[in-house]
RNA sequence: GGAGGGGUACCAAAGUGGCCAACUGGGGCGGACUGUAAAUCCGUUGCGAAAGCUUCGUAGGUUCGAAUCCUACCCCCUCCA
């Protein structure tokens, strides 16, 4: 009997530490400890929520640090409720501070919730996991049932949301209907009675209003559990898709190598700890080395792009990646498969060439790259602007360091 | 409902009749240096081979000439109610 009585203290203990590790916050920590206690005491699995955009399918680098705590969470048992924002994007968001978020057909967001499957999966245990579109119990609530629900809080309140609070203080616009989105959000946990919920540390407030409206309906509050946010390739911000500095889990090999060499090394050990999968102890040896100078940046580097594009393409396409980023960047030797380009058997401009491959968006762009000494043709540097190509099979032309094409004749 | 301020390129922000395709900064792109890192430096950043053409919230108007002046409209912000 107490030896039972020990075990389950230590599966606890094990389970608590697991769902902290790399945690920013855990609101509040005892009541995780308690919903764990029960859960192990009853064998009932957690409830645990993640709430998807559908209207950008595109999973990065960003959402996977995510992902990756929840996976942990299941494969402590416990079971993944994606919940879809079908009703949030079929509303749009006119006031979308990056830009107008379009309304969504019914159509749009079935493709976008296979998009999603395919991607998740890369992390998530299918078995444990359901998935929910929130239309389902947001479309059929009358207005009544609105105003109920927005009766809960105070604009004060709402304007303690950081970008919220910017955003009045800065007169920048914000629209009463974006109070609705954590509004909305917090009514998906008490629609599917949420044990815990994830999101990045900027979700925050939206994980406390679950909280809040959970008590509102006479439910056991959800814990908010936050991961860092984690920089995208410039070093600096967010990654997000429309800042354009992320790694797509269902981009080609090449392009997750290449961008993860191009991190700022300021950001290895962050990557490490967060994405590649490795134990905490063989983390810290890495970091250690760079440290002490015994391992060179760029190894370590090499290392984290083989890990992440093994994880998101697997092994072979990771090794294929490698090796071909050594032969292209290190060797400044061609790559291995350049996408060709067919043309007719006469003299082109070399510009009008660049334009009609897609090297370059228009003319006067070509233009400026040829100028400014950007275009090789068969590894020989262009700078006349005028220069006429007499084409021969096979003949390579490059722009940048990353683009190229080969002719072949149609 | 009243009063005032404002909408300029990817973003921020100058410009208030010709010298403006539009200062400057950021970002982007290209080059040099490297480890496709960071930092730094250089070039470039509407279209067009060029002449030139289309751009400054939208639509009209005044003028030899407008981002700049006038009219109407749309949008945003602030204060008052």
């Amino acid at each position: 009997m107490k030896v039972d009585a020990d075990h389950i203290e230590q599966e606890i203990k094990r389970q608590v530490e697991v769902i902290q590790r790399g945690a920013v916050e855990i609101i509040p920590k005892d009541e995780l400890i308690s919903k764990v206690r029960k859960s192990v005491e009853t064998g009932q699995p957690l409830r645990v929520k993640l709430g998807l955009d559908p209207s950008a399918p595109d999973i990065h680098v960003g959402h996977v640090v995510v992902l990756e705590k929840l996976r942990q969470l299941q494969d402590l048992g416990h079971i993944v409720q994606l919940v879809i924002g079908d009703f949030t994007g079929r509303i749009g968001d006119p006031t979308g501070k990056s830009e107008t978020r379009k309304q969504l057909t019914e159509e749009q967001v079935k493709t976008n919730a296979k998009s999603y499957e395919q991607q998740v999966f890369k992390v998530l245990d299918r078995e444990r996991t359901e998935i929910h579109f929130n239309s389902t119990w947001l479309a059929p609530l009358h207005f009544s049932d609105v105003v109920r629900l927005a009766s809960t809080l105070t604009v004060a309140r709402m304007l303690e949301r950081d970008d919220f609070k910017k955003r009045f203080t800065q007169g920048i616009p914000i629209s009463i209907h974006e109070f609705f989105y954590p509004l909305m959000q917090g009514y998906d946990s008490v629609a599917l009675r949420t044990d815990i919920e994830l999101g990045g540390t900027d979700q925050t407030f939206n994980l406390l209003m679950g909280r809040t409206l959970q008590k509102e309906y006479g439910l056991e509050p959800q814990i908010a559990l936050t991961m860092p946010i984690i920089e995208g390739l410039d070093g600096v911000q967010k990654m997000s898709k429309s800042l354009g500095n992320y790694i797509g889990v269902n981009e080609s090999a090449k392009e997750i190598y290449g961008k993860t060499m191009s991190l700022p090394d300021a950001l290895m050990v962050k990557y490490f700890d967060l994405l590649s999968g490795l134990p905490t102890e063989e983390i810290l040896q890495i970091e250690q080395a760079l440290r002490t100078g015994e391992l060179h940046p760029r190894d370590a580097k090499m290392r984290l792009a083989y890990l992440l594009t093994a994880r998101f393409q697997g092994a072979q396409a990771a090794d294929e990646a490698q090796s071909e980023f050594v032969r292209v960047f290190q060797k400044h030797t061609l790559p291995d498969e350049i996408p060709t380009f067919s043309i007719t058997n006469v003299d082109v401009s070399l510009v009008a060439l660049l334009v009609s491959a897609k090297l370059a968006p228009s003319n006067s762009e070509a233009r400026r790259l040829i100028q400014g000494g950007g275009v090789r043709i068969d590894g020989v540097q262009v700078l006349d602007p005028q220069f006429i190509v007499t084409p021969h099979a096979d003949m390579v032309v490059q722009v940048g360091k990353r683009k190229f094409i080969r002719l072949i004749f149609s």
